[in-house]
DNA sequence: CGACCATTTGATATGGATCAAGCGATGTGG
DNA sequence: CCACATCGCTTGATCCATATCAAATGGTCG
């Protein structure tokens, strides 16, 4: 497996904050691979990470926080692609430029990896190769279920939406959203305000529970396994 | 470059028509990379060519005619993710199993090229892999232009298709149609009869003209690129 | 406390879905 | 060769889910 760890410092192309840190001795090869070392780094809310068009000079894995991938069309109407949470690297394009942008949904920690640092290693290295094909594919597998998602009604894209989150961060039946209303919207293809009526109205099927707006509660997982169609 | 080619019989996992025809001697190896030999196969309009969760034993390449690869909803919805056409590889899947059906739009005929041999061949000649890399990028590309097309408007979906096919079928502003109303709606996240609507308003406007239903004119890209959004 | 931002809630509008019928092309059996 | 069934597409009438416009509420931070 390939292991992007922490590690080294290193710098960014633009003006932020880098937090360095001193250099762990944990990290190993396993297998054919190497693991590659990374810069950790800092994202404040709403933070570019970087921008549609840009160099992709960089690879990122998230550590805390989260990130979400968008396009904007000319209009202004923001398609979120995805969300990226602890533990799922982003940032990999095949093309040399990135094909969106990217900025923090909260205060966000993040690793940095020199592109051409991986692609060098995995032309040493079919194994890491493999991997890199392999987290392109899942990003594939990824786009294509959201493609499935945008052709459901609202109320099925909210329970999918929300299942899909507790699964990701890996809570049972509680859910502490990073993200906000207008970025679940864009991310869902619906408006801010059905994403907010929904969300009632699920809470009033009991669903779920609303303790705060970003603190939901799956109260029943089969109701919302059968709205998820 | 990885080049498919023509050539070899081969036995398909099921009892469709194979049509095997004499080795041609014009596959050649370039750069690092070796070409692989295809089955040529038929198959007939609304003919499955693999069902979602079998074992992704081949990989095709689509000759004449085209495919659809689709996803079905426990409901009976069905969600076309592409249209594959002359030239295309299509059925490459990262996992074992397909997570699509594929079926023939019209009499259709495909190169079958092992999966097995193909990945082999990656082993040995990372150029090899690395194509496969970039096939499963341009479709994460693709998947992700579709994610796009899915939150314009009906109007917006139809002039982006309309576009999208006139330059993969690289005719300059006549589209001769592979696939039905049904099939186009099924891709656009729309109804048949949006579809026809749809187009019957893109032929009032002059945008487009319809000498017959699958036979499409682009009267002004002008339009359409606008409407394309 | 007051300003600001995110979220909810309400009233109304609308694009596309649904239900239903008609039409033209294609094919089949008598 | 025609009568009729079938299929793919279009068109019409109506409905409904979600968008849009607007305002109220609540939470956070200086």
């Amino acid at each position: 497996m390939l292991t992007l760890t922490t590690n080294a410092l290193h710098t960014h192309t633009s003006s932020n904050r880098v937090t360095p840190r001193p250099s762990v001795a944990g990290h190993h090869a396993l297998g054919a691979s190497l693991d590659i070392i990374g810069a950790p780094m800092s994202f404040a809310r709403n933070e570019e990470i970087y921008g549609e068009g840009e160099n992709a000079e960089y690879l990122y894995k998230v550590v805390s926080g989260g990130v979400r991938v968008y396009k904007m069309l000319d209009d202004g109407r923001r398609q979120i692609g995805a969300f990226y949470l602890p533990g799922d690297v982003f940032g990999l394009e095949s093309g040399d430029e990135h094909g969106s942008s990217a900025e923090a949904l909260c205060e966000t920690r993040v690793l940095v990896f020199k592109r051409s640092a991986v692609l060098a290693q995995a032309n040493r290295d079919s194994e890491v190769a493999r991997e890199l094909w392999g987290m392109t594919a899942r990003e594939l597998q990824r786009a294509q279920d959201h493609i499935l998602l945008l052709i459901k009604s609202a109320r099925e894209r909210l329970a999918s939406f929300l299942l899909e989150m507790a699964t990701r961060l890996s809570t049972l039946n509680e859910v502490e959203l990073p993200m906000s209303r207008q970025d679940i919207a864009d991310y869902l293809g619906l408006t801010i305000e059905t994403v907010s009526r929904t969300l009632t109205r699920l809470e009033g099927s009991s669903a779920i529970a609303l303790p705060s707006s970003r603190h939901i509660v799956l109260r029943s997982r089969a109701v919302l396994n059968r709205l998820d169609s």
